[in-house]
DNA sequence: CGTCGGTCGTAC
DNA sequence: GACGTACGACCGACGT
């Protein structure tokens, strides 16, 4: 190892704070006999990260050791909030430690000594030293070690932090984060601070009297209930900041000039490797050329097949596997205009072929017709018995349809086995799985086919290279699939959830897509040129209020015109602290200015313009005559379903002029649309899972839910209950679903927070049970770091015991509306499965055409509603059995707005 | 000329 | 900051 550059900055690298973010942000890893290994990967991907970046730097990673510290026996309640570490990451500590010493980096592990305060001291004497200091850490309490001389890097995120960061993130110097976190403590660590002081106020009161000490020294001057509870709060503070003060003179045996990484140790290297199955890093240290070279060019046998012979040998082979993965190749990612250009298969690792039957370039070789090698391949592909698997296979089935074949046994889907297992930790797409789960870099489309308007599409890529793609795709699925079974079967909630309703749903999906949804396109551009006219005399009419034209659509012009031209008063101010211009703003506006007034409406229009009435006719396919969603099963991390290209679930339906969008989806001639929509379904959903009685007795009653909260909260008689105080009702029942705070309700009510929060408290009084259930769940999420819905999907909640309070809320809210949204999500799939089961099975001349989360439309004959309506009700309410019965409500109409 | 973050607005 | 899940339009800064 070359000698150390003096000019190169002291790496220090917090271990702990990554072991705990790499356990709780990515997935559950474990080698084949179960042993977990997704800390281990994600940390040592860290630490490889750091050591190739700063090269030639001295380094040390630096974890805390078991056992007590300074900071327990100065406070026996230190971290008393903390769970205890969960075994599956305990375990994985030791072989960190290992592979980091294998690796020759310097690995601190002090007795009694947290990592923090061994990064603290190291990092004072490299800056006595006179040298630059790095401090690789994801932990925001290291903002206080920030100097001229020490930076921060996120090496997750690759934020780096400096003097200017700190004070663009903290709004204090780096001086001031000790003074700042005292302020505000942490209830994680259950460092006690001022209550009701979080970021805002500690940085207001640092940047006005510059310490802690002077802020103290000035407490009688604060008013208000912070003044308050800064008085109260006067005793603890010097605890609180010697609890979040880092230490910078601990006795370590290690000085700066000791942190000099050595060669690696290769062979315990590689058996480490070996033993946790890092493939690819193992690989690495196999030879001298694979260090540096992707995994693309690991063993592999991918076969171009290119005549009859060869391709009946390949059905052979397929028709006695036990599971073959399957892919096709086409022209476009539009599966209504996708045009096969070729197939592929893998029915082991590493070997695959591809059967390209349509690609037309100048001096392309032969290839089978794609009627042959449909033909040939359809008993293969059109047989119930002959499992596969494959990567998002509802668009294989849409393109193989639209080509006369008849996907069939189905068995796994990649996309959905990931999703099911962890639905938010990593992207469901196959390069980032097979990053993730396999450690192997993939051919990417765009690497073959270019990008931009230059871009190929398949047929015009030469079939060496698309061939090599096509049967990597196969052979990375079957991986894929291999790497995701065996996780998904030993957890039998989930393998339920992924068999009983992912998988069936996919083809049911594909089915919808295809049927499509017919749009009369004429009364779309018709309703566009009204709101043309209309939208250029609003804009003629804001120029002459401005004195000045401008454009309408800039909220950047149109905070200068009301900010600094005509001097409204802000209200209101975006995440970054620009004057806000958003709804809510000018509504207030609106009641004291003209300006606003316009742009309200004007807004309005602009959007059902630009995103319906122009946008929508375009999207109607030339073949069918039809606009045809895309569903995504694998994209909401709730469980819900997506839709994209158009999204047919965020149509209009609030104003007037919204509606005439739904007017214009309409069923064709001589039938119907019926629209059937579970009414309440996620309090219903909330009402069960908590068990409260007075909700469940409100539901079993048939009564008008908002009405009968708000005859509890506001204790008056049902029939007494005003407008008023139902819509009060009804914001607190959607509050409650989101996790809502007192602030957000009283801001959607528009009264104070202190009102809003007596609102909350009578609730919770009046109905104790939901109060348990949203504690409950809050702390089972902190317990097990995943919540569950009724039929057993998971939501991981990585962030459920960051020591972020924003972002710690924020997971209490995704906790508390997970379980409902996604029930919920889970109650409408069966349904839609059985509704698809009964038409199959019948003779009704009817198809589902939308879902829109709580609601199916279908499109009937007339002749069949009455049947259809009956069916549909009868299945959705059947779809779970809740202790609150579920209630259906259809519509039926010439169009999509009168079936409500 | 494309990409991407910020902001806004539609749905449930 | 402050109420969950999505998709998408538009602007404007930035990089090629």
């Amino acid at each position: 190892m070359s000698s150390v550059d003096q000019s190169k900055p002291v790496v220090l690298v917090d271990g702990s704070s990554y072991l705990f973010r790499a356990y709780y942000a990515l997935p559950e890893l474990s080698t084949s006999d179960g042993h977990p290994t997704g800390a281990v990967r994600g940390v040592i991907a860290m630490i490889r990260k750091l050591a190739k970046d700063y090269a030639g730097s001295p380094i040390a990673v630096v974890f805390d050791a078991s056992g007590k510290t300074f900071r327990d026996q100065l406070y026996s309640e230190y971290k008393a909030n903390r769970p205890p570490m969960p075994d599956d990451l305990r375990q994985q500590i030791q072989p960190i430690h290992d592979i980091i010493r294998a690796m020759g980096l310097p690995l601190l592990v002090v007795p009694g000594v947290e990592a923090d305060d061994v990064i603290g001291t190291l990092a004072h004497e490299a800056t006595r030293l006179a040298r630059d200091t790095v401090v690789s850490t994801g932990d925001k309490d290291m903002a206080q070690l920030v100097s001229d001389h020490v930076t921060l890097v996120n090496t997750m995120t690759d934020v780096v932090t400096d003097r200017a960061g700190v004070h663009e993130k903290y709004g204090v110097a780096p001086e001031q984060i000790i003074d700042y976190l005292a302020l505000m403590g942490d209830a994680v660590d259950n460092i006690p601070g001022v209550p009701k002081v979080g970021p805002k106020t500690a940085a207001k009161w640092l940047g006005q009297y510059g310490s802690l000490d002077e802020v103290i020294a000035h407490a009688d001057e604060i008013k208000g209930k912070v003044g308050e509870s800064l008085r109260d709060a006067l005793e603890q503070l010097p605890l609180s900041r010697e609890l979040t003060t880092i230490k910078s003179d601990v006795q370590l045996e290690t000085g700066i000039e000791a942190l000099l990484p050595t060669e690696p140790l290769l062979d315990d290297l590689r058996e480490l490797f070996e033993r946790f199955e890092f493939r690819r890093w193992s690989e690495e240290l196999g030879g001298s050329v694979a260090a540096t070279m992707p995994d693309v060019v690991s063993a592999r046998d991918y076969e171009c097949v290119l005549d009859e012979a060869r391709l009946d040998a390949w059905i052979e082979k397929l028709a006695s596997a036990d599971l073959f993965a399957f892919d096709t190749e086409t022209t476009s990612l539009d599966y209504m205009q996708a045009e096969l250009v070729g197939v592929s298969f893998s029915v082991a690792t590493g070997s695959g072929a591809y059967v390209p039957c349509g690609h037309f370039y100048a001096g392309a070789p032969a290839q089978l017709s794609r009627e042959t090698v449909l033909e040939r391949l359809r008993p293969l592909l059109e047989s119930p018995q002959i499992a596969k698997v494959g990567q998002n296979l509802k668009y294989d089935t849409s393109v193989l349809a639209r080509h006369g074949v008849t996907l069939r046994g189905i068995a796994f889907d990649t996309m959905l086995e990931s999703y099911v297992l962890d639905s938010v930790g990593v992207r469901h797409n196959m390069d980032a799985m097979a990053e993730k789960f396999l450690g192997r870099a993939t051919l990417h489309f765009e690497d073959i086919a270019g990008k931009g308007v230059k871009q190929l599409t398949f047929d015009q890529i030469g079939l060496d290279i698309a061939a090599d793609y096509a049967a990597e795709d196969a052979d990375v699925t079957l991986q894929l699939h291999e790497c995701l079974w065996p996780r998904l079967q030993a957890e039998s909630r989930l393998r339920s959830v992924f068999e009983d309703i992912e998988m069936p749903l996919l083809d049911i999906l594909s089915r919808v897509e295809r049927h499509g949804t017919l749009v009369d396109g004429g009364a779309l551009e018709e309703q566009g040129r009204e709101l043309e006219t209309r939208m250029v005399q609003l804009t003629h009419s804001a120029h002459a209020l401005a004195g000045e034209s401008f454009n309408l659509d800039s909220p950047k012009q149109l905070r200068r015109i009301f900010f600094e031209v005509l001097d409204l008063p802000v209200l209101k101010k975006t995440p970054k602290g620009q004057p806000s211009t958003a709804e809510r703003v000018l509504v207030d506006l609106a009641r004291d200015y003209e300006l606003p007034e316009v742009i309200l409406e004007y807004r309005g229009l602009a959007k059902l313009k630009s995103t319906y009435t122009d946008k929508l006719p375009l999207q109607i396919n030339q073949a069918s005559g039809r606009i045809h969603t895309s569903y995504h099963q694998a994209v909401a991390a709730t469980g819900r379903l997506s839709s994209s290209d158009p999204n047919l679930q965020n149509i209009p339906i609030r104003t007037a002029e919204g509606r005439r969008i739904r007017q214009a989806f309409v069923a064709p001639q001589g039938m119907r649309l019926v629209a059937a929509d579970y009414s309440q379904i996620e309090l219903r959903i909330m009402a069960h899972l908590s068990g409260d009685v007075g909700l469940n007795a409100a539901f079993a009653d048939n009564q008008d839910i908002h009405r009968a909260t708000a005859s509890e909260v506001f204790g008056v008689d049902l029939d007494a209950v005003s407008d008023d105080q139902r819509r009060s009702a009804k914001a607190i029942n959607f509050g409650l679903i989101y996790g809502m705070s007192a602030f957000g309700l009283g801001r959607q009510l528009g009264i104070s927070r202190t009102l809003a929060q007596d609102y909350i408290d009578r609730y919770f009084n009046r109905y104790p049970g939901v109060q348990a259930y949203m504690e409950a769940t809050r702390a089972l999420a902190r317990e097990q770091g995943y919540v569950e819905t009724v039929f057993g999907r998971r939501l991981y909640v990585p962030e459920i015991n960051a020591r972020h309070m924003q972002r710690r809320q924020a997971a209490e809210r995704t906790a508390i509306n997970a379980p409902m949204q996604g029930t919920a999500a889970d109650i409408i799939k069966r349904a839609m499965i059985a509704v698809e089961g009964w038409l199959e099975a019948g003779s009704l001349d009817a198809a589902m055409i939308m879902q829109v989360h709580d609601e199916l439309v279908f499109e009937v004959a007339e002749a069949d509603v009455a049947v259809l309506v009956e069916g549909v009700k009868r299945l959705m309410v059947d779809a779970a059995a809740l202790e609150v019965a579920l209630v259906v409500d259809a519509g039926i109409g010439a169009n999509w707005d009168e079936a409500h």
